[in-house]
DNA sequence: GTCAGATATTGTCGAAATTACAATTATTTG
DNA sequence: CAAATAATTGTAATTTCGACAATATCTGAC
């Protein structure tokens, strides 16, 4: 920041607002809360909340996470911070958006039912307060994007999971569907998965070889000047 | 933003710092300016100013790219929000950093020598306060990886210029040189650059054919499908 | 006016990556 | 044991990528 200008400090609301992102093996999805209060009580929106004295951003939405599902260490990123004038129809908020993937099971029920939070298809929700639909694009955006370079995608399976799920997460991300034997190939001439002796059978009469995710090996291979890449 | 927390709502001193990248057919620079008040008066910083009541971030970050360069109608981007609680010693600021791409030869000189303004080569640059440094770190990886996938290098060049200036422009962003056939032929190949019958005489005897960005054609193109990738 | 110097411009070939495409395997259930 | 279901595997054609060097054009010096 500067003190360069002749205008006075101004001091405003910051606001942080989470779009959470969640696969239930089948499709993308959303988590999204009813709006508590006026204006516009009962609407559908991102959870979000205001930013603390000597509270980080980053501590902010973890904390508007941590309330909304009870969980901590997930992945949480910065995705753009919002700021015009009139977003809020009540006060002048600037609000900072954060995007998270978490598995979708790993949450805390309870916490999610008492702020009567609901998964909903990215394809298909419903119209939300303010400018958070703006925001829901940019987050799936900008997770189609990064999820091709890096391999965050781990982050919305479980631990352990098979290539069939694996890939149905891209088609879901990407909305395109993927050539099985293409798909595998590349996926495992990366290295980065380690096959365990175990078979999911949930999902198939033979059932599929289950994978993990193997972070050790992404960060040796990374720094080596390997790049993953769907 | 929301209303679902316990805490008390509070207030916060928000600023824009803006990165603005040149490029003088040799390296890529940044704009920088000394520091006009305490702490660290006369300290190497970006170009910064707070937001005001009724001021959007991006009306604000352009209103400081105008204080300092005297232009308008830049290519400027959001690029991330710094917010931790001691970024400024003194105050709690929270800084919406942003990046611009100029020509570097069209901005006004003496308003930017009024600023005591001076670009420096991204490969050395003195000590910054704060955490201007780190925002300068974001916006180098930022620019190198849009760089390969937008035409935002055309930004940083004049309305004509040549393919040797071009690939000059790209190895100083990239850090890395480029063959000269392979570069051409991409380039060409992609059929957004209109061929000019006009040669540049300056930096070589034979004299290179300017070319010029036709953003019409790239806008046809992205709409069928063609995705920029250099 | 000729030559040296400097940069612009052009093409080919082998390697590697990408794409398209279909049969077989393992298991469960009726 | 037949039918149904999803997992798993390989190959050939095409395209893209990367490496690599000779020629063309102009200026300025002599």
């Amino acid at each position: 920041m500067d003190y360069t200008t002749n205008y006075a400090a101004a001091k405003h609301l910051v606001a942080v607002d989470c779009i959470v992102f969640g696969f239930d093996n089948e499709d993308l999805k959303i988590l999204l809360v009813r709006r508590p209060i006026e204006p516009q009580k009962g609407d559908w929106s991102l959870m979000g909340g205001f930013v603390q004295q000597g509270e980080s951003l980053d501590d902010a939405s973890k904390r508007v996470l941590y309330t909304l599902t009870g969980l901590t260490d997930v992945y949480l990123e910065q995705l753009y911070t919002f700021g015009d004038v009139h977003r809020d129809p009540v006060d002048r908020v600037i609000s900072v958006a954060y995007y998270a993937l978490i598995k979708i099971n790993d949450y805390d029920r309870e916490i999610v039912r008492r702020n009567g939070a609901q998964w909903f298809k990215v394809s298909n929700y419903p119209r939300l307060i303010f400018d958070h639909d703006q925001m829901v694009q940019t987050a799936i955006s900008k997770l189609r994007r990064k999820c091709r370079t890096q391999p965050i995608g781990f982050e919305l399976l479980p631990e352990k999971f098979t290539i069939p799920q694996l890939q149905s997460l891209y088609e879901a991300i990407l909305m395109q569907p993927l050539d099985k034997r293409n798909f595998r190939k590349k996926i495992l001439s990366m290295n980065l998965l380690d096959k365990l002796d175990e078979k999911d059978k949930e999902n198939s009469k033979k059932g599929a070889y289950l994978y993990r995710f193997n972070r050790e090996k992404y960060e040796t291979l990374t720094s080596n000047g390997f790049s993953f890449e769907i």
